[in-house]
DNA sequence: AATTAATTGTTCTGTATCATAACAATCTAT
DNA sequence: ATAGATTGTTATGATACAGAACAATTAATT
């Protein structure tokens, strides 16, 4: 591919060493993307949410919110503070999310009469019986990644290399 | 914790079972978030990409452009539509982020004159040390990162995993 | 050769995500 | 009683990401 540019003057085969250009040695240095560890995650996690989206657009549903069911399924009662700060969101957008879930009549908001400043987040009955529905869905797009991964070990296996990856030093 | 709204009668101990509350088996069958593979990722990711990002704010580099930067040193003359394509970027938006990288006299568009709509993507001379002095930074980074796996046979084993993720079925 | 279709880079726009600051109400500690 | 911390909330800004449309150019079709 000719171009306007014409090309520098070139590396000296045996000369000084040139800072402007890229030596072979520096090339090689360089990684290819395809063997750094945040951009294969980034990929993987990428690919995995978009899955995860096209199987739950019907039910409009995204990753945060089927998070947030799944956490007052399993353990109703939880304040706001709690539930965000566990999932990694900020206490600030957890109102919107949670909002939209109030409005849609899955989960509510109870006064915690211990403490009148804080909510404590349940399921409603309809919010139960979608969870079930959400699950089933769920369900068969995990069942298609541990098929991709190999089996329920390798899941295992690579649950337990994230795991080393976000564990404390 | 007590609350305002009385509970209902509760699920019959032993009567027909009620679809608007969850079961003992229903809570068992939905998984902790700890176990779902797309979770899992998101969190590693995340704390991946912020590690990344706190080594890398004194170079005032993002994680895209990193990956930009790195593809055009390993291949220069590569065009836009190319880089951004393998990179998962919609063109629409390399567009700002090269524009980036050039207004900082690292990487300049030349005019391909065999097809005078497209640019091939270099790196300028200063370019060329900026990606050494990111490259070092960036090894820090990954040995941290390797060293938390347990070695790169295990760094090997979980990029081998991801790479069934995002396998072609 | 003339017309049609496709590609490249670009701008614009909209939406979703994420973080930060400030605030009233309430609770806790001194 | 007062000062300080917490809870939920609003408002706001930055960033990431996707889609439509467009001019210039190239490729394909007739």
């Amino acid at each position: 591919m000719s171009e306007t540019v014409t090309k520098l003057p070139g590396a000296a085969k045996r000369g000084r060493p040139r800072l402007d250009e890229l030596t072979a040695s520096d090339i090689e240095s360089i990684p290819a993307l395809e063997t750094i560890i945040g951009y294969r995650l980034r990929r993987a996690q990428l690919y995995v949410f978009q899955d995860f989206i096209e199987n739950f657009t019907r039910m409009k549903l995204r990753p945060a919110e089927f998070s947030v069911l799944s956490v007052m399924a399993r353990r109703p009662g939880l304040k706001q503070t709690e539930i965000a700060e566990e999932l990694g969101i900020k206490r600030a957008n957890f109102v919107a999310l949670m909002d939209g879930l109030e409005t849609r009549g899955l989960a509510e908001r109870r006064k915690a009469d211990t403490d009148k400043r804080s909510h404590s987040l349940h399921l409603t009955p309809e919010g139960v019986k979608f969870v079930r529905k959400m699950m089933a869905v769920w369900t068969a797009h995990e069942e298609r990644l541990v098929e991709k991964l190999g089996g329920p070990e390798e899941r295992d296996r690579l649950i337990e290399l994230l795991d080393r990856i976000v564990a404390p030093d």
